[in-house]
DNA sequence: ATCGCGGCTGAGT
DNA sequence: CACTCAGCCGCGA
């Protein structure tokens, strides 16, 4: 089954300030295992200022990457705006992970 | 139709 | 805890 971007960019923007989710969350809330199309989506995302891709993390805390050309390339100043956002990280991975896990009901 | 790749995940070593 | 391997889904060559 192929994932409606629609879907998943109406979840990311539910996210709110200072929280976070990760792909399987995502995954999941589309009850689908491509876990590996959300990232290829959220690059390829038409919808950079309503998607925050930077809020969307891997499961073990860390960033990932979300490269997309749209999101910006660096890696560096996305974990910063994660920060200003009220995450704290902990060198390249997220404190309190699990804490800001935001999952969808 | 097959192969390989991608912002990954989970289990195993 | 760090690294490896295999599985997952969709898309392009």
């Amino acid at each position: 089954m192929k994932i409606d971007p629609e879907t998943l960019y109406s979840l990311l923007k539910q996210i709110p300030r200072g929280k976070i989710t990760t792909y399987k969350i995502l995954a999941d809330a589309l009850q689908t295992k491509a876990y590996r199309r959300i990232g290829q989506i959220l690059k390829n995302n038409p919808n950079a200022p309503i998607v925050p891709c930077h809020r969307v993390v891997k499961s073990d805390g860390s960033i990932g990457g979300y490269m997309g050309k749209t999101c910006g390339t660096d890696w560096e100043k996305k974990r910063t705006l994660l920060i200003q956002e009220g995450i704290q990280f902990d060198q390249d991975k997220i404190k309190n992970f699990g804490d800001k896990l935001f999952i969808f009901l």
